[in-house]
DNA sequence: AATTTAGTTGACGTTTACGTAAAATGCGTA
DNA sequence: TACGCATTTTACGTAAACGTCAACTAAATT
């Protein structure tokens, strides 16, 4: 009993702010396949994952391939040997970029607090 | 005596990965604005930290508008107290953007550890 | 002097990721 | 039955961030 639950098109526009236009936009590209009543859309739970998925690559600045790229190392198939070891070297690649952009982020907020810090002496300053 | 090196724009392209076409078209877009002799671009030190920061912040994801923004946020002006605080409310928007960003990140790369173990159970088998 | 090398200024082209009508359809409601 | 509302397909439009010529220039090298 896997959750048979659908969610139609403006649900997931409300509770993750996007467009329609977006969904399907996704659909066309296949990073979406939600099932059909007649000709409206219904999103399964899966669709509804893979889109935060999409979203959360999307906030660290992966384009729409990327996004696919990592979202098919999620569900890959079983595989021989060589796929394997190509899927973990990918990973790997992944993986390294992931930690260069950790490393971005902690200069940046490190900045950001050092302006922040400045700021608020001159507050203070003002002030007193 | 603050670093009077020039750079040449071959000499960022070379070091940064990047063309020319990059280099004058963040020029255009006022976030560089190196010296010139004749009609030669030369950039200076602080032209050459701006531009790692742009890089790092398009890593990230920001677009050029974002990036300026962050940079301009370095670089203020000392300002009055308003100004002051409209500033520090930038500085803890974008902060709070980027703690997202590392939560995003830990997340993904908590997921990518998940795959890559399977992948090596597999393997493991393989080789058995 | 002739040519290569590095750099320049236009300016049109391209990709990504949607935006934005336009026209049609189905469905519950007044 | 007429209406409004959500949804659909089709298709052209657009902003961002450069790519890609073309035509030129200045300096250095052969």
């Amino acid at each position: 009993m896997t959750d048979r639950r659908y969610y139609t098109i403006t649900e997931l526009t409300a509770e993750f702010a996007i467009t329609t236009r977006t969904l399907r936009f996704y659909e066309d590209e296949n990073l979406l396949n939600p099932e059909r009543q007649g000709r409206k859309r219904l999103y399964t739970p899966r669709d509804r994952t893979r889109l935060k998925l999409i979203l959360r690559g999307k906030r660290l600045g992966f384009s729409l391939a990327e996004v696919r790229e990592i979202i098919e190392m999620y569900d890959h198939a079983p595989g021989e040997k060589g796929q394997l070891q190509r899927l973990q070297d990918r990973i790997n690649e992944r993986t390294a970029e992931l930690e260069q952009k950790q490393r971005d982020i902690l200069e940046t907020l490190e900045e950001l607090k050092q302006v922040n810090d400045k700021v608020q002496l001159r507050l203070d300053e003002l002030d007193k």
